[in-house]
DNA sequence: CGTGTAAGGAATTCTGACACG
DNA sequence: CGTGTAAGGAATTCTGACACG
């Protein structure tokens, strides 16, 4: 059903991989994370690593801000895409299991 | 027409997370590139860079090895894999073309 | 042949803080 | 508010070598 995102959001890149690979300095990429707009995982040292789909949020964000958007206003549309993601899950699920119960039980 | 490997190819793991997900020392891993199994990339200060493919790649010679076969003969055997991968490639690619000279030019 | 290890140096990453505006 | 920077320490990675077998 859904895409495979094993590779995607794996967290697997540490700091020096995404500023290359983002354009963004170290300094920008951590106070996103301090605004709670990403959310990299941590080696049991205190590394970070960043998954290709953080890579790809942060490019998001970088445009947003220069666009002038502030971090709290982006942090609002991130939270209210996902809640719309997760309903679409949720109505979807209702959708199969009325499915299922139509053809397996009429 | 290839599969998206965007993700899989892109060489962005360092060492720590390498072994952290093959299981295999520093030591093998250095040592099965030294005799040409795997090919990391570089930063420009020289630290190796991986990526999900050699991650597999590696699992797949950590196996070899446990099983007795020597590192030459591992080479030999993805040098064989490698060059009838192309021939395939050829293959299609000769099919192809035969196939839209025809619904061109007929 | 394949792998462990100690050695020493270089490059990376981290945090907390000061600065500017 | 968003970002740069210098500071100092901790963790990572690298190479070349010795060891064993």
């Amino acid at each position: 059903m859904s895409i495979n995102h094993s590779y995607r959001d794996k967290k697997v890149m540490t700091m020096g991989i995404v500023t290359e690979m983002t354009g963004l300095s170290e300094r920008k990429i951590r106070y996103y994370e301090e605004r709670r707009l990403i959310f990299p995982d941590r080696t049991s040292s205190g590394i970070r690593k960043y998954s290709f789909s953080d890579i790809e949020r942060l490019m998001e964000i970088a445009e947003k801000v220069e666009d002038g958007v502030q971090t709290d206003e982006i942090r609002r549309e991130f939270k209210k895409r996902e809640s719309e993601a997760d309903l679409k899950k949720k109505m979807l699920r209702g959708q199969l299991n009325s499915h299922f119960q139509r053809t397996a039980f009429k």
